[in-house]
DNA sequence: GATTAGCAGTCACGTGGGCTGAGTGCCAAG
DNA sequence: CTTGGCACTCAGCCCACGTGACTGCTAATC
């Protein structure tokens, strides 16, 4: 059994080794935080604190440093994620307020939660799959060019170029663009895309291979959704804590440019609604030992679901990753629903 | 007065450094190539080489590494730029290819070239200001939401949310457009940005409100030229060359996430209208030394000129660099040219 | 005049020993 | 259950030493 004191021991534990990168003795811990026992009862509670493993010590003669177990302890039961100050919430209104169009809040978004958190930042684009098509246009650029573009109830806007093998006028364009238009507006991306692939079938008409092509391309183009992109910024905080990782970051970094393994992470944590944490180990099938992932979920009401959320070393400040994320990811589900 | 041999000796220095990151002795230079003389005759070299302060010792007792003059040296007059082989083209021409839109063109091309250098690449967004207003969409979302778009006839496509302070109707919205499409289509960015500020003037009809606020956005899409961002890929590249940095990789991703310091730097090497590159100290003002950029403009024609490049330690196989860069280049300018 | 062999000199680097100090575990007393 | 005390351990640091990879120089040779 582990006593209420014990806990508190591996909270200073955490908090001091965080701070300091170095192994946290018993000394040390009478001397910065105020328990009213002395150093010998805070090595007996470190003893049971051991024995559980939450703890360890990397030589004989040294202090101690949390294992991934005593961080989850920690994260799970003793951390405080006290809210952020009015001076960082009001950076978040007013930076992220500035944003003209999705690509712009996301790259400023990434931006914000690495500074505030000192971490690497990443963030998913929001799908759209149930977004509805508001409008179909396409606008010559040549004779066989035409690029089509194709824009969703939610702001969102998607552009293919398109080549013919055939000459198009205006006229025939607007013919069909109305055509288009009448197919697919109001559906989801899904539904959408299904009907202009079935558009495509009825070749009995002028001009069926332009119409043919142009469909194939807007029922492409409704197909993506695009959460399978991320956005990243910060990866100079991973170089800046280095050391904490066991000289692998290469392989952190490399699983970042990847982005297949930080999707598929996430969609492992999209279990969670709220905020979630991984610590270490944890993450080794991804080929991301001694390091930990926050992330929270951020919602457009009624669409899917995509996460943001921090990367770094095992031995992060968790209280701090966990409140900006959480304040962040509560922000933009707060803006993307307005609009 | 340098001899030829002494210059032949200086690329099999440079070429034997890169390669193993050792000093190179003079012993070395004799068994791995075959200059007809002995250890003692390339010391003699190598004492020339060094009072030219093309090389220099670590330290008393140890073979020489090139400096920063050297480097330079080499890259002038001593590098041959070897063509890619057919795989490496047949890679460009397929994967490049593949691309449906700008962004997604550019983001290819970025990864592409980090992994054929190995090394950080950095792509300039070619700038639009001299292309010409192909059309302008309006698109109501809900009653005092506009989304404007507009089109360039590159095919560039921006977008931007407007407030209004009044409702409109669809009706309405089509005169906007119309109105607007008069005024702005075929101008270019600039001009079109001029136009529409001044459109904002009229303020003497029944939406007046409304055509204001548009033609302002409208405005401000057209004054962003693109030109002033960057794609980066392949930072874990830095990481891997990290011992080359003299400890402050930090300061260089850093500089690379501020973004603003490649294109000042991208701006000076605009002199050179092929490929240019820029060793160590010289990039000391931009806070980046020990750190070398190899970049080569790349056109739409009649548009104006970005750049694209590799960002890495000094000591970097310059020949492979150029070689990946020039080829890359001369692709990008082509595919851009015909669209 | 260029090249070569030979030789003395220099200095980074690796190794091993000894010291130091932080921190532990345990025990007996409070 | 807590505390003071004490013996023990061991990473890290310093230093001295030997080794080897180079160089620079000089005198002989082509």
């Amino acid at each position: 059994m582990v006593s209420e004191r014990s806990l508190a021991v591996l909270r200073a534990i955490v908090q001091d080794y965080v701070a300091s990168r170095e192994p946290v003795g018993s000394k040390t811990i009478v001397d910065r935080h105020h328990f009213g026992v002395s150093a010998a009862t805070i090595r007996n509670d470190m003893a049971l604190l051991e024995e559980e493993e939450l703890i360890a010590a990397p030589h004989t003669s040294s202090g101690r440093i949390p294992t991934d177990k005593g961080y989850r302890v920690f994260v799970d039961q003793l951390a405080d994620i006290r809210p952020l100050s009015a001076a960082q919430r009001h950076a978040i209104e007013t930076f992220l307020g500035e944003s003209n169009d999705l690509d712009e809040l996301l790259g400023r978004t990434v931006r914000l939660v690495s500074q505030l958190t000192r971490q690497l930042a990443v963030v998913q684009y929001p799908s759209f799959a149930r977004a509805r098509v508001r409008h179909v246009e396409l606008v010559s650029l040549a004779p066989t060019r035409v690029l089509c573009i194709l824009i969703s109830d939610s702001g969102q806007v998607e552009q293919r170029l398109a080549e013919l093998d055939q000459d198009v006028d205006e006229g025939t364009l607007a013919r069909l663009r109305n055509r288009l238009n009448e197919v697919a507006a109001g559906l989801t991306m899904e539904d959408a895309a299904i009907a202009l692939s079935a558009e495509t079938e009825h070749a009995d008409r002028a001009h069926a291979a332009v119409l043919h092509t142009l469909a194939a391309t807007l029922a492409d183009q409704a197909k993506i959704t695009r959460s399978d992109r991320l956005v990243v910024a910060g990866a100079a905080n991973l170089v800046r804590t280095e050391q904490d990782f066991a000289g692998n970051i290469l392989g952190v970094m490399e699983a970042i440019e990847e982005q297949v393994v930080i999707l598929r992470l996430f969609g492992e944590m999209a279990a969670d609604d709220g905020i979630a944490v991984r610590i270490g180990r944890e993450n080794a099938a991804f080929g991301l030992g001694e390091t930990s992932v926050v992330s929270s979920s951020f919602a457009v009401p009624g669409r899917d679901v995509s996460r943001l959320g921090v990367v770094g070393p095992t031995r992060m400040d968790y209280s701090q990753s966990m409140a900006a994320v959480r304040a962040v990811a509560r922000y933009l589900s707060r803006t993307l629903g307005e609009s």
